[in-house]
DNA sequence: CCAGCTTTTAACAAATTTTAACAACAGGGC
DNA sequence: GCCCTGTTGTTAAAATTTGTTAAAAGCTGG
């Protein structure tokens, strides 16, 4: 279960917005009522993403986001804030893959927040570590020995196999279009290289097919995408 | 790299911009020569800036400007106007975070223009996060997958249905415009595709017809509703 | 040149999207 | 009301794109 460390200094709110992340977003919630505690929680156990309110006594939002970003460059943030307050301080964020919600603000969408940059992190630290080997479900892919393997079994791929799964995987969950794969494997973008992609992709759904939580999808007249659950 | 949409119809002076603002300024930039070319690309692409002629032909800058502010509130504009012509137009803009700059101008002015306003838009952007799961009455409708269910029941959507179907969602019980739907789907508003629009819409009507609760109702010459009671 | 592999071409099936055709409808003017 | 015109609803056919399988062609190392 991922976990959330949240610092808000208004305890009535604070309950309720733990108890919505807990009951609707199934996270485990560490509430906080000020800056110095949150910073002690911090480093007592790992959190997955922070959300900070920026007026809070003992050691405001912003400074705390600060030293956290010291300790942790990666983790999100998200800045909870009244209207206007966020003007000058984005240049000092922003990049750490940060997000900010003005308040008042409905819990739905500081779900949808919280939903949307845990997405992003989890697919950032995927694309940083491996350039050649992708976990695809049960399956592991091995672009340099173009080798598929799963409990035990193999599955050998030829090199056209192994560079269009490559670039499945690289864009996961994303869509591949058609014209980037023709060019980046056959260098031509024709009919026929066409035609001969789609049985290519027809082989690989065929070496993927036991485990069903993975699905290559198309997406007419663009590409498509391999989308694992 | 951000993306500039660059309408000029003096092709000299145009390449001229566009070669700096690549080299200098690291921006990837599409030069169009008219009003309506410039239009169509916008609907093509995500552009970050746009910067505008406002004498050219088949549409003027103004003109181009204001259809654009229509289709994206936000994007950040400089025309590009002969001293005087400014006076009386300011008023239509300018709140938009445009900006203007006279003929001539210095190639360096513009460039320092062109950062001062994509730095106010990024500070004061907050982009929407939308969900991409809706329930619809007794449905449930997943965008990613593609899936609408209900009580075992599963039915598979097409892209274009799913996309169709996630804008009416996330306008639950408001009007999505015809011209928004199109342009965000078709990337062009036309009488064909709108045409096509509507078999859409009939299908998607067909899904939906076990839940009375839930209707797609027309709005006369502006859009669709998604009503859920 | 043969065997065993990879890749392309061909053929047909299925899915998706567009176009066409016609019926129904709404709104404005009279 | 009634006519006219443009918009929308629905269905079916056409066009396009994709899925799958098998056969043909290409390649490579013995």
């Amino acid at each position: 279960m991922q976990k959330i460390l949240l610092a808000e200094d208004d305890p009535n709110l604070g309950d309720i917005l733990k108890d919505y992340l807990e009951l609707k977003g199934k996270f485990e919630v560490a509430l906080c009522k000020d800056g110095e505690e949150a910073l002690r929680q911090f480093n007592k156990e790992p959190f997955d993403l922070c959300i900070l309110d920026v007026m809070m006594p003992r050691k405001d939002g912003f400074t705390l986001g600060k030293e956290i970003r010291k300790i942790n460059a990666n983790i999100p943030i998200i800045f909870a804030t009244a209207k206007g307050m966020m003007e000058d301080k984005t240049e000092a964020f922003g990049l750490g893959g940060d997000d900010y919600i003005t308040k008042p603000f409905r819990v739905e969408e500081l779900l949808l927040r919280i939903n949307a940059l845990l997405k992003r992190a989890s697919r950032d630290k995927q694309e940083e570590v491996y350039a050649d080997e992708f976990d695809i479900g049960k399956y592991h892919f091995d672009y340099v020995s173009q080798l598929i393997s799963y409990d035990g079994h193999q599955q050998k791929l030829s090199t056209k196999e192994a560079e269009l799964l490559r670039l499945l995987c690289i864009k996961k969950n994303d869509v591949l279009t058609r014209e980037e794969a023709l060019l980046k494997i056959w260098h031509d973008d024709n009919y026929f290289n066409g035609r001969s992609m789609d049985v290519f992709l027809s082989k690989l759904r065929k070496y993927l097919r036991d485990d069903p939580s993975v699905e290559i999808v198309n997406v007419h007249g663009k590409g498509y995408k391999l989308l694992v659950s």
